[in-house]
DNA sequence: TATAAGGTTTAGATTAGTCTAATCACGGGC
DNA sequence: GCCCGTGATTAGACTAATCTAAACCTTATA
């Protein structure tokens, strides 16, 4: 079996991947996993042996298919305990990560079918994160455009915004900013500082936030400032 | 922090303290958790280090209240999750064990108060086991007597069975023995073989078992063989 | 193209939890 | 009251995951 910490490693990896340019390097997985590099090192070398990565030395890693599987399955489980706790457990959206990282690892599949049926099989969880599905075939998770990339006049709706930090979850929670808002951005500052109308009220949110966001173009018919699922 | 391993210490000194003497040993621990005695010895050192037992050397060891404490969340935990595995996603009372066994060492107290908000408070489990409540006082673990002290016709209903052993749950299930069933006792064989009326079948049960059912007796306007809460 | 900066790896140590093999303590029976 | 068996502990080793300090590649740039 896979320790805890391994598909950890797995997950990381998975993110980063996504989010930045392959390969991934130590220092990256340091960062991201708060440990520091020479553990990074050592871990990977073990993924390594047990055919999880590729890993070229001085260059850094790749998820094999086995890998990314692993990862897929942590995600699922990860996303669909965000959305049974938000659905079924009244918790609020912005603090539920914490929650699901913690129970992730520990669930069986039993478990993980009972749940993704009370559900009904949902598609993305409360952060608009998109759920894989049971056949573990990685999700697109590139959906729509970075906030950040947009300018002032763009009327756009939120598809996704990032769950890892939970500052700025209250954050947006308490600006109203949430996937299914439809908002206006109104101004680009220097330094990449977004200002977005949100209904009624003006928000500005610095460069790291608004490109944590994603959006797509929003067309007429949607109520600004109203959120869907 | 405690971990995860040495919370199931806490658990299992819980529990061999109420079903056997105190103190208890060593090798009974070993062998409930199925690790090697020189590993409780290592263990249960630092556990009386860090304050949750009291030890005396090649005695065996008592929680202290601090100890008692901390096992007590856990069999909390442990109790709500079997309750509301079944009650909300649908698990058999038969199947419940190993899913919370896993979770209950990760779950926040956040998730713990919802889940018991769900239930409304419940004061058992599935399996009859008390839950103890939100003040973490140590419940009463010895509800009536067991099913192994009584005689021919004898009428009583059971009011809890162990949670411990897969296959003996299974049996108990298909033999339709659960907490709330009314039975007789038809006959006690050599070697404690214990033979009951549930309904209209009768069932024998090794000793083994009719120690680890606990029965009340029986009041006339009970329904036999019909279930309750 | 030589070198310095930045990132990566190696070396070596630490902690937690586990094991096997060997030694030690306690209490019952002669 | 001694001896022996059962159970407990000590001794020593191993793995996983982590760290710090030091040595090592790679690459950009002067």
């Amino acid at each position: 079996m896979l320790s805890d910490v391994m598909e950890d490693y797995l997950k990381a990896i998975y993110y980063l991947e996504r989010e930045g340019d392959a390969p991934v390097g130590t220092s990256r997985i340091a960062e991201y996993l708060e440990v520091t590099s020479p553990t990074v090192t050592s871990m990977v070398e073990s993924l390594a042996d047990r055919g999880f990565i590729e890993r070229e030395k001085y260059k850094g890693v790749e998820l094999t298919d086995e890998g990314e599987t692993v990862a897929v399955e942590v995600v699922r489980h990860h996303r669909l305990l965000e959305a049974y706790l938000t659905e079924h457990l009244d918790y609020d959206w912005s603090e539920v990560h914490e929650e699901a990282d913690a129970l992730e690892h520990h669930i069986s599949e039993e478990f993980e079918r009972r749940v993704a049926e009370a559900l009904g099989d949902p598609e993305v969880d409360p952060h608009g994160d998109p759920i894989p599905g049971a056949d573990l075939t990685p999700p697109d998770e590139g959906v729509g455009t970075r906030l950040s990339e947009h300018g002032s006049g763009d009327r756009v709706r939120v598809e996704r915004v990032s769950d890892r930090d939970a500052e700025e979850l209250a954050y947006l929670q308490d600006a109203g900013i949430a996937p299914g808002i439809v908002l206006e951005v109104t101004d680009v500052a220097p330094f990449g500082m977004v200002t977005v109308a949100v209904g009624d009220e003006e928000q500005s949110l610095p460069e790291t936030v608004a490109r944590s966001i994603r959006v797509t173009t929003a067309t007429g018919s949607e109520d600004r400032a109203v959120g869907g699922a």
